[in-house]
Order: structure tokens, then sequence, then C-alpha cells
DNA sequence: TTAAATGCAAAGAATTTGCATAACA
DNA sequence: TGTTATGCAAATTCTTTGCATTTAA
């Protein structure tokens, strides 16, 4: 337990919303500007191994982190508007019956929670009527 | 129609898998040396705005680019093992019931094969297994 | 002809890597 | 003390942009 992966993980503890690597990496620099952006890209792949925090893939590769196991995390599903950008929390039990149904079809072990789900949040959709 | 867009769509109906825009962009560059990896770019930006080729994101950012309406279009689903990164096919029916909920409790209109789903494959599985 | 598309080169972002140094156990 | 992690800078990879030129309609 070195400094560096104190901090990333009191950032992710404490920054709310979905953060990408280079949010976290922005923040720490903030109040940490010791710790190099590398570093943080480092020990976010170190701690995903070690099984303490998650990512979640949301549009265009921005990954999201964040902890495992924390109190806030309630194992939950993500749905990204691609108009407005926004993150929509959903249940995670939504896709229980879809991995269900993939397991039994082609044996592949859905993990529903690493990627987002996409489409358009109901803003977007009035908005969008031509 | 340009050749460029000629080019790109021809590749597109050609080549198979799921090709990102790199993986087009070289293709193309074998036979047509003359177009610019950024006109594959913007070619694909532009044929997506008018509704024949759409994207999928698969892991890490990297969107696999297809025709629409193509035959072996046929409405699908794309799950990546994130073990060994090769994509299987799902049934395209395999979300209405999610969406549907979706719909009702958030008014979230799903896009479900804009983003693949993601988890280990049959094979990864068995392998995983310490 | 005239607007739109292209080629080029260069700029950008996000992320990774090699290596010497520093910190942890 | 001997690894392992870090800081740094530079390299990569993927993608976008400005602008002059070409092309299609």
């Amino acid at each position: 337990m070195t400094t560096a992966r104190r901090v990333v993980i009191e950032a992710l503890a404490t920054q709310g919303g979905h953060p990408t690597a280079e949010d976290l990496s922005a923040t720490i620099a903030q109040h940490h500007p010791g710790i190099h952006r590398a570093t943080v890209y480092r020990t976010l792949e170190t701690l995903t191994e070690m099984g303490v925090v998650a990512h979640v893939h949301l549009g265009h590769g921005a990954a999201a982190y964040h902890l495992l196991g924390s109190p806030q995390d309630v194992a939950h599903l993500h749905a990204l508007c691609h108009q407005c950008g926004r993150v929509f929390d959903l249940p995670g039990s939504l896709m229980d019956e879809v991995a269900e149904r993939v397991r039994e079809e082609i044996g592949f072990e859905l993990e529903a929670s690493h990627h987002a789900l996409s489409g358009l949040c109901r803003a977007c959709t009035s908005t969008t009527v031509p």
C-alpha cells in the first residue's frame, strides 16, 4: 500500500459521478501534484487486477472507474445517452434473465456491468422529434 | 458518391469480422494507397450520419463498423470476451424485454446494438478456473 | 460552376513504455 | 536489503482539424 495507491483509492471514494482515468488523474493532480498521470493509470490497472476497483466502458472508450464493494457501488448498470452524454443508473438485476439465456445458449458468462448500455434519454428523445 | 465512399463501402462489404476504423483504413491502404486515413474516418462519419453504416463499441473504445441493411447485418448484438477478445453474435431480439422495461421505468430509449455486451466466453471460462 | 469531398501534414487526446530513482516490506 | 512502485519523458495509437486542391453533380 503506497502513497499513490492510497491517493487513487481516496479519489475514487471521494469523486462522484463516473470518473475516467483522465478525470481521476486531473483531480489527483490538484491535491497531489507529485503523482504522475502514468502512475494513476498504472495504479488503476493494478487495483483492477487486485479486484479493488473496476471500470465500465461508457462511450468512445473512456472507461469510468469505481471502487468495488463501496457503499455507493451497489451493483448497478449504466445507460449512456449518446445525445447529451449523461449516464443513468439502472438496477443491477436488469440483465439477469438475459445473462441466463446467453449462458445457456452459448456458454457466455455475461458481465453486464462492464459495458454501458446506450440510447437516448427521455429528454433527448423528445428534443429529437423532427 | 465519390471514389472514397465507394471504396469504404466496398471494404465494409468485403471485410469480414468486426473491422474498426483503423482496420478499414489499413485494408483500404493496401488496394487504394491514394485514399488517406483521414478520409476514411471522415467518410465513416458521413456515412453514419446518412444512415448507411453504423458502429458498435466493442472494448477499449475501438468501434466496429458495419453496413446497415446488408444481408449479413441482420440486426444482432455483440458479446465481447474480455479475455480472448473474440466477438460473438447474439440474436437481435435478446434485449427486447430489457429495452421495454427501461423505456417504461426511465423513458430511456435503448439501442441495444450500439454497445457490445461483455464477459467471458465458454472457452475462457473453463481456462480461467484457478 | 460551385459546393462538397479529399489529401496532406500537423495537431491532439488518451494511454503506454523504458529506465533510473525512490519507497515499501 | 531487495523487490516493487514511482516519476519522468518520450513514444504510441487512434482520431481530428485547417487548408489548399480536386472532384462530383
